[in-house]
DNA sequence: ACCTGAACACCGTTCAAGT
DNA sequence: ACCTGAACACCGTTCAAGT
């Protein structure tokens, strides 16, 4: 049998999600598809790539809602996505949120982010830092999630399952952040607001 | 020569800021003791319980400033003081964020941070949840700051080196969130403060 | 274009045995 | 208490060669 490039992601993305991510490996990838381990360099230059081409896949197989008109609610509905998207499968949010740091992968919900948050009216130098931020919140919580959610490695904490409310309120807090500047507020230590001059 | 658990630890530590984390080997610690890799599981029963106690020695030698009195200087002192800890070695954000979401180590500044924000007249269900946005962002952001710093892999986008400053920012973004409920109030969708009742 | 077969240079972990 | 020696069951990647 011989495959596409687009084959050896589907199969892997079975293999992420009955397995986990640590049996996602070359040789085992090989195994599954009747294949040589080495047939798959033809496809991926190396294993970090093929997973970044894995991670994109996981997003783009994610809801697509239809856009809010509000920047905010836009903004929210991304992350919201974004989350719901990795968990879908497992360990997707660790697959996604290391092709992210690498600066491989999962390139479009920043885009995403920073389209919306664009028109904020927020000061321009803080569009992308702003971005970040939220991509951090939503990486790192979901990656808890499902860490907590499977606990079976050693010496793992057995959390509850964290409820969904969880991600809301921290999104809120985040986001609050944001629409403070978006008015041109800022607080200052105290918490008394500085209005823009 | 006999090695206790804190030898092993102090040279993990130098192996990982000489070599990088890809190059911190059972087999690589062992050469560098002049010991077989065997003999590490004597002191550690998994190379993941070894690399927890490096990510807690990396926090225990980082700064440890005196904590201010109010509760918001508090909360930017614990997170600038781990950005400075886990920047003081090479590969220590993903060390601290990886030992950090298997729930093994780092809970010392969640703690912190948990005891910062039980001052702020937050709801207390809201706590853990600020505390952890925080983490997040601060673990987030600083893994970003190293991996760009050190483009090197295959295919790794060389940006700029982020200026110390937009850690601040995003910091304050979030900061600013968690302060708003400090005060009891809450931004609704359109920016528009509403007023505890 | 896609794959085989074989090799290279590694891994983490276990376990009986030594001092 | 701390370590050796040897093994088990794996890794990612390369490369000449095949169809």
């Amino acid at each position: 049998m011989r495959y596409h490039r687009d084959d050896v992601v589907a199969r892997a993305l079975e293999v992420l999600d009955t397995y986990g991510l640590g049996d996602l490996t070359m040789r085992r990838l090989g195994t599954e598809l009747g294949v040589q381990p080495s047939a798959l360099y033809h496809h991926f230059a190396t294993k970090q790539l093929l997973l970044a081409a894995v991670a994109d896949e996981i997003l783009a197989r994610g809801p697509h809602g239809p856009r809010p008109e509000r920047w905010d609610d836009r903004v929210a509905a991304v992350c919201s996505e974004l989350r719901d998207a990795v968990l879908a499968y497992r360990d997707g949010a660790e697959v996604v949120a290391t092709s992210y740091s690498f600066g491989l992968g999962a390139a479009a919900p920043y885009d995403d982010l920073v389209a919306s948050l664009a028109e904020a009216g927020l000061d321009p130098s803080l569009v992308p830092t702003a971005a970040r931020t939220l991509l951090h919140f939503v990486l790192g919580h979901v990656t808890d999630e499902q860490t907590h959610l499977q606990a079976g490695s050693a010496g793992a904490i057995d959390g509850e399952p964290l409820p969904e409310s969880d991600f809301v309120a921290g999104l809120g807090l985040v986001l609050d952040g944001i629409r403070l500047r978006a008015r041109g507020d800022a607080l200052d230590r105290s918490g008394i607001e500085k209005q823009r001059s």
